[in-house]
Parts: structure tokens; C-alpha cells; sequence
RNA sequence: GCGGGCGUAGCUCAGUGGUAGAGCGCCACCUUGCCAAGGUGGAUGUCGUGAGUUCGAAUCUCAUCGCCCGCUCCA
């Protein structure tokens, strides 16, 4: 297991800080309160998530032969929710014990046998405090008959005013009515740990639903996953794009979960972004292809900035994977908040064709025409979370320099964004905002990159201050339009521009007809 | 959903019943020949929201929303 102890609240905070401040990410519907669980991308952080998203369906679908993308709809038909077990079959009946309020699964209690004292009300002597709510106890093994009763004291000295009397003398003072006594076997109404009845168990509504039609009557749902359109469509890309197996089909886009308990900052909300890829291959491959995806995928976040060493490959064991999978990774990474899932790599066997072609009616297998074998492909996933990675990639980025040398404190706050991801790759400044030739000079640059990148001009305050501004959203070069380009003192510099880079804040010099080739060449 | 903490300017926070504050940031001008905090001036607040108590509420009470921590949950 993972060491969940490695956290660092204070660098988290200053993280989400950072976000607000510099325009990553703010919360959403800020403006009227918030709305728990959801969150807007900013300028930079749109920019941010866009460059991550365009590498992942570039090295993913647009460089190889194997994979083809797709986008499916959101709005999704209960049929196919009912067939891939989202409604019904996953979500877990929970219960509350009404005494401590410890929330527990309800298949998950032991039956147990015993008598059970239930009560009608109770009352509180000379004061006018009574009530009618039923409650029941159960004995448990070593408990005797006052045990039960203090319990169902305790019980209803939730519903006493505490200002009544001290809560001591009140749990004692409390008359308990209506008691008869009822042997039980094998009943999981009871919390074993006090003996407290539980509230009835409820399914909790995991999933988000919608409504429409002209008076809203038919019912669809907010997909939980991109993953089962990607099934449902199998078949579709299967006959329409003279594929044979092992073939992916890709997606990226929003899915939405009724969380109980959105936290840590963008990790897990309500909405959220995945990148998701169904691998479908021969039954035989797909333990193997499960341990090439993990590589792959590993090999992936090295690409973006996020190296291997802060990533934990977690091999989820036999009883804690979901019940079709045969093999399960976790790729998890050190957040400031602890060791956290990024992407899960699944091989979920044939159990999703499986299901939908029992469940739709319609045959999904796939026919080789070589081996003459008619057979439902397997299914390798490898899940990612887009907004997970886009934290993480924050996370990654984050860092505080001290440059004091000369006594006096001075911190850099930087991103080191891979120049890849960066959202701005490249901010251009005037050396002097007064100098007009400088102001012309640096504008045309920046329309001749424009075309090709995300470009930032800036011509306020001190050059070194606008340095520091990028150094805090992870601008990876400056480029500084000066004297020397405009030749002035030094003829042969004529042309060129100070080049500065974020990390080393070492600068040299560039002539501007060599500007987008250099740049290309390190900012994809 | 439970328990605890918190919510005042863009950020960090001070302000415990009597005129809404500081530092940083931001904007303008000046200064500035390459790495923040130099000079002058300026803008910015439904004190999270709503009700209540009070002559008067950022301050007290209740509710609600949101954030953080711990449980719980996560197909």
C-alpha cells in the first residue's frame, strides 16, 4: 500500500493559489457561492489542458496505425447503463447508524442473532420535552439489559435540548417508553459495533441524470464513463474502417459522477475529463497487451513532464479489482496531498461486449477471416484523467527558488512546465517601452510566431519583473528586443534578440530569422 | 453523509458591538541599458449568502453555501 503520510497542505495551498491568482483554475459558479465538486479552466489553464490533451490523441491516435478515435454522446440511454451494470448492479446499499452516524455497507454486515428491545418514545421528567420516535437495540453478546438501555438513552438524547441540563444528567433522567423484547436471527438491521438500529439501506445515486421530450419525460444520464460509447460503437467503426484485430478506439471527453465527497482541489469533482482507449484484441493477448499499454502509458508521462519516479504502479489484488477484471494497474502519483490514481490500465476481459450483446440483442463478435474463429474480442483500457493530469502536471511544475545571495530574500515562484505543455511559449518584450523602434520591432516578432504558437507581449514596468511574471505561469523563453538589435553601439548585432530560458534564467543571443525554427523545434 | 476548523480587497491576513484596514499585487505617470519589491498618484469590498437580536452587526444567534482536515465512499 501506499504511503498516504507524504503530504504537503501548505505547498497544495499554495498551488491552488497560484491557480486563482495566475488564471489556471477557478471555481465554478464562484460568482453566486461556488458549486461543490466543479470547476472552470482559466486562460492559461485552458491552454494548459489543450496542450495535453492535443499530445495525448497525437501519440495516441495520430501516430498509430492501431488506434482510431472517436466522440461519443453524453447524454446516454438507460438501456445502455442497465447492460453495463452502472444502474443496479455497482451501486452499493449503505446504511447509517443512528446513534454514532457511522456510514456502513450494508452487505457488508454480519448477520447476527440476539434479542432486540424496541422502544416507542421517550420522555424527560418534569420538564414538557417528549417524543414519539420509535428505536430499537439490539443486545449484543456480554452487553446486560442496562448496557441496551443506555444506549437507547443515548440514542434519544440527541433530541433533547442540551440546554435543558448538563448532557450527563439528562441521558440518565431520560424515561424510555413502550418497552417490548424481540428475539432476532441473522438480522443485519443492527450496527454490531453499539447495537443501534440502522436507517433503512439506500442505494446512493452515483450516477447523474437528466430529463427530456416535450414535458420532460424520458430520462437519460450524464455518462459516468466515455468507455461505454466506445462499446456501444465497436461494431460501427468495426464494419466502417476495415480494421483487424488488436485495434483501439480512443476517446477524450467530460464524464460525470454524483460524488459524495468532491476533494482535493480539481482531483476529484462532479465533471471531469477522461482520455480513455479500449484496446480489443484475441482472448490469449490480453494479459499480455495489459503490460505493454502499462509501459506505453508510463512512457508517457516522461514525455509530458511527469517522471517515472514520482509515479507508483500499484497491481490491484485479487478481491479489490472490479469482479471482470482479470488484471488491474494503477498508475498513481505523489500529489501534495498524497499518493493519488492518474490512470488505471484494465483488462477487462469480454465482459463489456459481453453485456451488450446479451443485453442489445445483437451478435458483437468478431470474425478472423484467417483462423476462420468467430469470437467476442477482449478489452485492454487504458483510463486516464485528463483533469488529474493537468493537477499533476501543475504539481509537477510548482517550485520556489531561493536566489538571495546577497543577504536580502528574493523567491522565485516557477513552473517548469515541459515546453511542450506550457501555455504561453513565449513572451516578447521591449526592452524600453519609450524606445518605439524596440516596441515595433518586438510586435512584428511576435505576429511572425503568432501563426505557429501561443505567443505573450508585454511592455510594462522593469524587464526584469515581466521575466519573473512569465517565470510564474511557465513561460519556457523571453525573447528581449533591445539595443543591440537595433544595432546601435554593435553593428554585427544587428538582428538579433536576447534569448532568455525560464529554468537556468541564463539568456543568450538568436538573430530573428532563426526565431521559429528554434522555437519550433523545442516547444512541440 | 458525520465530526472539527475556516470564510473581510486579486493574494496573505489584521480588525470581538460604534466611519472598512495593512502588506503584496494591479493600473497610470516618472525612473529603469537585462532578472521582483525606486518615486508620485490611483482603483478595487453586497466583510460568503439569507434571516434574527440591537438605536447600531464584519463582530452576537440561527440557517444556508463554499473551502480545508479527519471519517465514509469512489463502478
Amino acid at each position: 500500500m501506499a504511503n498516504k503520510d507524504v503530504t504537503d497542505p501548505v505547498r497544495m495551498e499554495k498551488i491552488v493559489s497560484l491557480c486563482k491568482r495566475r488564471g489556471f483554475i477557478f471555481q465554478a459558479g464562484e460568482l453566486y457561492g461556488g458549486l461543490n465538486g466543479c470547476w472552470d479552466y482559466g486562460p492559461l489553464g485552458t491552454e494548459l489542458k489543450r496542450n495535453l490533451k492535443d499530445y495525448w490523441w497525437r501519440k495516441t491516435v495520430q501516430e498509430r496505425d492501431d488506434v482510431l478515435g472517436m466522440d461519443g454522446a453524453i447524454l446516454t440511454m438507460e438501456e445502455v447503463l442497465q447492460s453495463s451494470g452502472h444502474i443496479g448492479g455497482f451501486s452499493d446499499p449503505m446504511c447509517d447508524c443512528l446513534l454514532s452516524k457511522a456510514r456502513l455497507r450494508a452487505d457488508q454486515i454480519d448477520p447476527q442473532d440476539g434479542t432486540v428491545y424496541h422502544f416507542t418514545g421517550a420522555s424527560l421528567p418534569e420538564t414538557d420535552w417528549k417524543t414519539e420516535k420509535a428505536y430499537s437495540v439490539l443486545q449484543l453478546p456480554g452487553q446486560d439489559e442496562a448496557k441496551v438501555r443506555k444506549t437507547a438513552r443515548e440514542y434519544y438524547s440527541q433530541f433533547v435540548k442540551e440546554s435543558l441540563m448538563n448532557k450527563k444528567d439528562a441521558i440518565k433522567a431520560i424515561q424510555l417508553e413502550g418497552e417490548t423484547t424481540e428475539k432476532v436471527t441473522g438480522t443485519t438491521r443492527y450496527n454490531p459495533a453499539n447495537g443501534s438500529l440502522l436507517t433503512e439501506p439506500r442505494e446512493f445515486n452515483l450516477m447523474l441524470q437528466t430529463n427530456f421530450g416535450a414535458t420532460g419525460e424520458q430520462v437519460a444520464y450524464l455518462r459516468p464513463e466515455t468507455a461505454q460509447s466506445i462499446f456501444c460503437q465497436y461494431k460501427n467503426v468495426l464494419d466502417s474502417n476495415r480494421v483487424k484485430l488488436p485495434f483501439g478506439i480512443a476517446q477524450v471527453g467530460k464524464s460525470f459522477r454524483n460524488e459524495i465527497n468532491p476533494r482535493n482541489f480539481t482531483f476529484r469533482s462532479r465533471e471531469f475529463e477522461q482520455m480513455e482507449i479500449e484496446y480489443f484484441c484475441r482472448p490469449e493477448d490480453g494479459m499480455r497487451l495489459t503490460d505493454e499499454w502499462l509501459e506505453t502509458r508510463l512512457n508517457f508521462y516522461a514525455e509530458i513532464g511527469i517522471p517515472r519516479n514520482k509515479l507508483h504502479i500499484l497491481d490491484v489484488p485479487d478481491g479489490e479489482r472490479a469482479f471482470y477484471s482479470k488484471k488491474t494497474y494503477d498508475i498513481e502519483y505523489e500529489f501534495p496531498f498524497g499518493i493519488q490514481e492518474l490512470e488505471g490500465v484494465a483488462y477487462r476481459t469480454d465482459y463489456d461486449l459481453g453485456v451488450h450483446a446479451k443485453g442489445s440483442g445483437r451478435p458483437l463478435e468478431y470474425f478472423d477471416e484467417e483462423t476462420k474463429e468467430r469470437f467476442l474480442p477482449h478489452v485492454v483500457e487504458p483510463s486516464a484523467g485528463c483533469d488529474r493530469t493537468v493537477l499533476a502536471l501543475i504539481c509537477e511544475a510548482f517550485d520556489e527558488e531561493e536566489l538571495g545571495t546577497d543577504g536580502k530574500s528574493d523567491i522565485r515562484t516557477v513552473m517548469r512546465f515541459m515546453p511542450s505543455m506550457a501555455p504561453i511559449k513565449v513572451a516578447i518584450f521591449p526592452l524600453l517601452k519609450k524606445n518605439e523602434e524596440q516596441v515595433r520591432l518586438s510586435k512584428e516578432i511576435q505576429k511572425q510566431l503568432q501563426p505557429w504558437m501561443n505567443v505573450f507581449y508585454d511592455d510594462s514596468g522593469a524587464v526584469g519583473r515581466r521575466y519573473r511574471r512569465q517565470d510564474e505561469v511557465g513561460t519556457p523563453f523571453c525573447i528581449t528586443v533591445d539595443f543591440e538589435t537595433l544595432g546601435e553601439e554593435t553593428p554585427e548585432l544587428k538582428g538579433t534578440v536576447t534569448l532568455r530560458h525560464r529554468d537556468s534564467m541564463e539568456q543568450e543571443r538568436l538573430a530573428i530569422d532563426d526565431l521559429l525554427p528554434w522555437l519550433l523545434a523545442r516547444v512541440r
